[in-house]
DNA sequence: GATGAATGAGGGTTCATTCAT
DNA sequence: CATGAATGAACCCTCATTCAT
């Protein structure tokens, strides 16, 4: 990376924090609070109406910013997704591992992560559709990043698989963990385009799904 | 539908043919003909480039056509990516259908009839990213459309579920119909997204989805 | 090159025409005629506000032509700037053969060169800015432009030069060639800035500036 | 003048120094040392990417300064541009100056003059630059500094002209001046844009200019 | 009927400048 | 007084679509 940009120097993304010249705590919160802003309603906007519908100037005038203010916090709109995008993977791996922390019953580890993801995507439309549906098909990089996500979960789901003595020898892992990756997306995905008077409640597709992927898991155990 | 276009006199979308001015077959073929090649070749395109980036100067130019007669056989850029997911999806059902029609076994119902659909979406990678990828995230009318494709699809998986005596009794076929086309596609596309080089055979990868939705769909027997 | 832009196929570029599909003369002579005016245009506008300050929508508003045309006809700004420079460069050398040409005594050869070269510059002002001001200092592309008209120019310089029997013998020609030209140049350049009910008559700097250059050419004699 | 600006009350430019606080001698200093330290710095990126390609942010950064600092010492990117213009004028002077008074022999005025700026200017190449090539074509203004500074050096070459009994009788020392500057500076450019190991020794390219020169002005005496 | 030149709205992005802190 | 975050006008450019030929 030769030319920098402002954005660079944010925490939390690897670079160590530079300039550090004393700025006001105050107006470090304030610029925080801008970021984080723009990357609420940006998310809100990608997943309403996806990437290319999704301008610059709505995201600003969406977020009470402006346009210059935007491009000193992401370096154009590709990267104000890809932000998106990564924060969006890091939820996703905090619902799976919550669920695997607070297992009642090891057993069950697969089923009730799988419910979880479904019952948080059901939650966060927004999100879900960001996740499922708008990342794909983007830029190269882009699709990296969500590459980068999945396989994050994949891995994830790969390892709770294997620490589930109750599941049948996985000849690919990695394979299987994709079948439950898209069958939940595609599920959640066709569950919120229906009208909302007309879904099931979301916890009896969770549920559908989640026996789903356990029967293919355990074989029927 | 108010202004008509001349789209709308095409064979096969429900509307009679008028404008029948008693053209020589000779002409009529040739529009046809034209038709198809455009069809084609945004069909590579779409799938080689996405929606968005496919133009539609490139269209005309990649089939030797001109604007002014892109736009005499379409009514826009949207219209002909709705053929082209037509089409696919007609294509798509296709595969199921003759699975089912060459079954020695119809025990192996689904086992087969997902195996092939992944065959057929690995032999064909335009076609499968366009339907698992590029169709995604578009306008309303084009979710729509790939929604009823989807929807086809679901029914003749839920039909084959139910024929099958072997099957679990599905407490909701509609939604175990989505697992597996969601797991088909999302496996599809990362396997096409993987460097030709460092795939899996697709024979395998295939065996490893069919045999996991097997044992989803028969509880392991 | 690889991708190609419409206006790599306009006549006397080196590219062979492609496509010819029997267009009707008519519309080939509309397009040359409307890539005329556009050249027209920003030739003068360049020389009057030069490169930076001279926009497109200026340009397509001045030429009674719309952005979209304007990018068929010419790669982007850059690159109408550059044949815009490369006409003059033709035109400017035009200057120089014409004056070896009809040349009454061949003594006189780069005096009334400089002379005419002088007037041709005096009488297009834009043009003359253009070439001696606006064209330095951009794009490497454009100062390449640049740098290869003035090379033919001197190149013209150091012919007529040798061609003179009574020059003293030149040690270096290219740059006495470079002199000739920044001498003209300056002194052009300093006379257009004059007001013109201020300035000394074209004719009389002509000849001082001809004179200067010729007694360093010829020594005096 | 309406509208004062703190840069209005620095030392040099003709207004008595108003807003007399009685600051400490040091902060005085440090505020001469801030400005110098932009001036220098933006010296160095305008000749080396040019007044356009130069941006506000940029100069700060490469002083190790600010954006509200930088506006309080100049009214705009313009008018630091003017600021340097104007150091350069006076260093370019300086040198016409100094040559003219270690002169051993009067009548090689002109002649070591030239060689002299030649060299002073290939010696510093972003100066020469900024003087020679990006100084045109810019704002009215500017080109009015630009064309001042130029009229100063016209004048010294002329009284250095008119003082040398050795030269012909000049008819428009003016011009001849304009001559003399327009053919050092154009070789100047032509000779910084060689790549430094393809370029003649400064010297010899010295020395060939300033021979053309004063072979026109003393007639090959 | 076929062509492709013309259109222009609207996209992403930059950067000189201001002003609250 | 110094700072640098915020601003937004204006840039260049693309491309879906129309329509005269």
């Amino acid at each position: 990376m030769r030319n920098f940009h402002p954005s660079d120097f944010f925490r939390g993304n690897g670079y160590i924090q530079k300039m550090v010249y004393r700025k006001t705590a105050a107006t470090e919160e304030r610029k925080e609070a801008r970021r984080r802003t723009l990357l609420e309603t940006s998310t809100r906007l990608f997943g309403q109406h996806g990437y290319h519908a999704t301008t610059v100037p709505m995201i600003v005038a969406a977020s009470g910013s402006s346009t210059g203010s935007f491009y000193s916090y992401f370096r154009n709109k590709e990267d104000i997704f890809a932000a998106v995008l990564e924060i969006l993977g890091r939820k996703l791996l905090q619902v799976l591992v919550n669920s695997r922390n607070c297992l009642p019953d090891p057993l069950l580890g697969p089923s009730v992560a799988i419910r979880n993801l479904f019952l948080w995507m059901a939650e966060n439309p927004d999100e879900a559709r960001i996740l499922a549906v708008e990342s794909s098909g983007l830029s190269p990089r882009l699709e990296q990043v969500r590459r980068s996500i999945l396989r994050l979960h994949e891995e994830h789901v790969q390892q709770t698989l294997e620490e589930d003595a109750g599941c049948v020898p996985l000849e690919n892992p990695v394979i299987v963990a994709r079948c439950v990756v898209g069958a939940v997306f595609e599920v959640v995905c066709s569950w919120l385009e229906e009208p909302p008077d007309q879904r099931l409640p979301a916890e009896e597709v969770a549920r559908v799904v989640s026996q789903y992927n356990q029967r293919a898991l355990r074989g029927g155990k």
